[in-house]
RNA sequence: GGCCUCAUGGUCAAGAGGUUAAGACGUUGCCCUCUCAAGGCAAAAUCAGGGGUUCAAUUCCCCUUGGGGCUACCA
């Protein structure tokens, strides 16, 4: 059996889509399973579409991803050029060797007859007009300068049907078809056409792509046949929508690979998340490696429905990678967020990103997570009074005082050396620890919730901000 | 409208004629605990509807309904 070789072919569009990066990610794990070759092809037919810089979007997103390619239009490969608007000869030299076959022919219908062909319910079909045309005619009309398009000839009637590995047979009758385009009057292939001729010339043996293309596969099938290729294998993958009626949108921003990561998620966590979406490996695993997913994919694990990206699991998945993750490298990823907030070059980041390591998801809550330490508010003192507790203003009125006298005296401000200490404190003062510790950190931070209790706040803001602290606490009682 | 296609909890999903219908996220409760997280335990919650086939249907077939896609000189 030849050697498998899958393809991605995304549009310069500016962005890494999610459902994008999810097809790319299926083609290199379906490749890489079965040892084959992944190529990257950018499909830039449509020059109206391109946008600048879009291709670096794409190499950066892949590579990020890890999604390494062996062919592309950056490294190299012997079947290239790998980016379409490159390759206009090649597609001219195949479209008039289609036409000689009989599978297309040159038209010159205006677009005005085009649309004088939309009927009441404002369908239209090609009426195959320009196919009554003679060789001379045609030969004649291109000499004259008359601008053309190539269409595609599709037989009027019988059933063609091929074999899709995830959707079974799709049959589809010659009828519903249309002889769409295959070159444009500005002599560019359109997608229909330069898929087929790509496909081939590159030997892809397995085409991996969205089902928006289930139905209009049968088309390109007709093409292969009649230059007397093979065809490859077909895989189509289902949507991912945003909800039920949705898809995930390319526009408004929403599902872009970058965004994900300046919003603070992992790229691992993003790509595991992408994977879970219509696939299920066989041992129900969720959390994997690109490394593990090479191993575990298979195409019997892939649905047939659409699915909705839900990034409360995202957020999820993503917390976890955090949690395994050392102390050093979440300080390293981190950081860059650190730096938007108002502890950083004031407070040891070491130390809070051991606090928050467990309490963050996503790492742009970082700041709305820790600003509070720096930033310590005239203390609301109705938050001493806590009923479950069992404080008090009155009691808050002790404590506080107890605190400042115990704390001007230790050398050792670590967390747990203050833990000892206080709790001795609260002994002292024939309370529970559990209730010094409360006004304790309310007196610090002047929060109701925190992350990190009492002591750990204290160790981060060090024994002179914390007498301070005490002393305008009390003073404000 | 025509054609293609899909349908298990709120979400991702396992299942592939006989199961107490997995698991995960989320939700709720309890435990742990210097608050909150994390962690541990537990609970609630699903086979869209209707016909068949079969001793037996979530599973096979048909219809309905609902969703998605295609129907461009976009991909």
């Amino acid at each position: 059996m030849a050697k498998v070789k899958t393809r991605f072919a995304p549009s310069p569009t500016g962005f890494m889509h999610l459902g994008g990066l999810r097809t790319a990610l299926y083609a290199y794990l379906y490749a890489k399973h079965n040892g084959g070759d992944f190529v990257l092809r950018i499909e830039d037919t449509d020059k109206e579409r391109f946008v600048e810089g879009a291709l670096e979007v794409i190499y950066s997103s892949l590579n990020e991803s890890g999604l390494k390619y062996d062919e592309g239009p950056d490294v190299g490969g012997n079947y290239g050029p790998y980016v379409q608007s490159e390759r206009k000869e090649i597609y001219a030299k195949y479209a008039k060797e289609l036409v000689e076959l009989g599978g297309a022919y040159y038209c010159f219908c205006s677009k005005e007859r085009l649309e004088s062909l939309t009927d009441e319910n404002g369908n239209r079909k090609y009426d195959k007009l320009c196919l009554k045309l003679s060789k001379e005619e045609v030969e004649q009309k291109i000499k004259n300068g008359e601008p053309y398009v190539i269409r595609q000839n599709i037989p009027t009637e019988g059933t063609s049907s091929y074999e899709d590995l995830i959707y079974g047979t799709i049959e589809v009758d010659y009828n519903d078809l249309e002889d769409n385009v295959l070159i444009k009057s500005d002599g560019m292939p359109t997608y229909n056409f330069a898929n087929v001729i790509d496909d081939h010339l590159m030997g892809i043996t397995h085409v991996i792509r969205g089902t928006e293309y289930l139905s209009s596969t049968p088309k390109y099938n007709l093409m292969y046949d009649a230059f007397g290729w093979e065809r490859p294998v077909y895989i189509h993958l289902p949507t991912i929508m945003k909800d039920a009626t949705r898809k995930l949108s390319k526009r408004y921003g929403d599902a872009n690979f970058d965004d994900f990561i300046n919003k603070g998620y992992l790229k691992q966590a993003i790509i595991n998340y992408v994977a879970l979406l219509g696939w299920c490996p066989k041992n129900n695993q969720e959390k994997m490696t690109l490394a593990e997913m090479v191993d575990l994919f298979d195409l019997t694990g892939i649905s047939k429905s659409p699915s909705i990206f839900d990034d409360v699991k995202l957020r999820w998945l993503n917390g976890e990678y955090l949690k395994e993750m050392s102390d050093e490298e979440f300080l390293e990823v981190a950081t860059p967020f650190f730096e938007k907030s108002a502890v950083y070059g004031k407070y040891d980041i070491k130390k809070i990103a051991k606090l928050i390591k467990s309490r963050v998801e996503i790492l742009s809550e970082i700041p709305e997570k820790v600003d509070f330490i720096a930033n310590c508010a005239t203390i609301d003192n109705n938050l001493y009074e806590n009923q479950k507790q069992k404080t008090s203003i009155e009691l808050a009125k002790v404590v506080i005082p107890a605190c400042i006298e115990k704390l001007k005296d230790i050398e050792d401000f670590s967390n747990s050396s203050l833990f000892e200490n206080l709790a001795v404190v609260a002994t002292e003062l024939e309370i529970k620890s559990k209730q010094l510790f409360w006004i304790l950190r309310i007196a610090l931070t002047g929060m109701l919730v925190t992350p990190g209790g009492a002591t750990e706040i204290a160790e981060i803001l060090g024994k002179e901000e914390c007498l301070n602290r005490l002393n305008n606490a009390l003073s404000n009682l």
